[in-house]
DNA sequence: ACCTGAACACCGTTCAAGT
DNA sequence: ACCTGAACACCGTTCAAGT
């Protein structure tokens, strides 16, 4: 934690280089922005973005991590509403996004920081959605098997085109699986 | 069509760039290898690939089509086969090459040309699938949702790593959904 | 500790010149 | 028509030098 002016203002450095970059990601992708492109956007010279992040990959887990802290958290305000409704919020959400979740996975391939990422994002989303589907009344063995579903699912939904009416379909007919026929 | 000899040698060394590429996109990567490494793997100078492929989308879409074209031909090789079967093939069949999923939707983003092949390549899936799907019975509006989230659960299996036995349970419970409960 | 201008190695692509 | 060496503009990153 920032414990003095010095660390508070480094943090506060971070945090406007992160927002600008996230802006400048969602806006033109990640591999069409820039490490200048963010510098000059920040006010800063390029070289110095290194010293706040050790590479680019690094300036992109940055990003992510405050987009799922703050998805994470609208969500956890949503509990009460039914899981079909959470779900088309999630897609609206990421509606500008949905570059960054094929960005993710093509630098896994590249970017060993990227994957690690990746995985505790799959793992932790993962132990999520069984935890609430066991809830449901759901056994383990199948809640397994619709989390892995509803996860590529999603994903799908999110990084291709599609209608509202399309999402909503597709959406209802997820949440409705777990429900007696 | 190849009229002459001069089509035809063209054509060769074409589908020899094609291989050289298609191989080292597989083991490195797109992004990962250079068109300077695809032109010293085809024994010529880097610039020379231009004379044959207009940019490196086009290599890669020239990549992809050819290993559509081959999948589908030997999809339809097994139409006896169980549905199951057949997708199981498909995922290990991807299995080198599940990185080129994922190029696909980066370079969507970025190049026109890559996003209308996804486009034709989405549209003609999701119309074999609705054809399949109908002709078992299925109504085409149940069919359409199918055919989406099965084009989904499929990408979702190719681009991240699964145990053969994850994938058996997958691919038998997408498979079991049209069957009567 | 923080920031910079200048440089490095690399990339996709183009151009003028050859055959 | 086909191929090339050399160049161009750009990229992520590093380094030596400043404060």
């Amino acid at each position: 934690m920032a414990r003095n002016k010095r660390d508070i203002d480094r943090q506060l450095k971070r945090d406007t280089i992160e927002d600008v970059a996230c802006g400048l990601f969602m806006a033109q992708g990640y591999e069409a922005t820039s490490m200048a492109g963010v510098a000059a956007a920040a006010g800063v010279a390029p070289n110095t973005l290194y010293w706040y992040f050790a590479n680019k990959d690094e300036l992109l887990i940055a990003v992510l991590d405050r987009m799922v802290g703050r998805v994470f958290e609208a969500l956890a305000g949503m509990q009460h509403k039914p899981l079909s409704a959470r779900l088309l919020w999630l897609l609206k959400a990421f509606d500008q996004a949905s570059g960054l979740v094929t960005t993710v996975h093509a630098r896994v391939e590249q970017s060993d920081a990227v994957r690690d990422w990746h995985e505790r994002f799959h793992r932790a989303l993962d132990a999520l959605l069984v935890e609430q589907l066991t809830a449901q009344g759901m056994d383990a063995q199948q809640a397994a098997t619709m989390a892995t579903v509803g996860t590529y699912v999603m994903e799908g939904l999110m990084s291709h085109p599609h209608s509202a009416r399309e999402r909503e379909t597709v959406v209802r007919w997820l949440t409705s699986l777990g429900l007696p026929a």
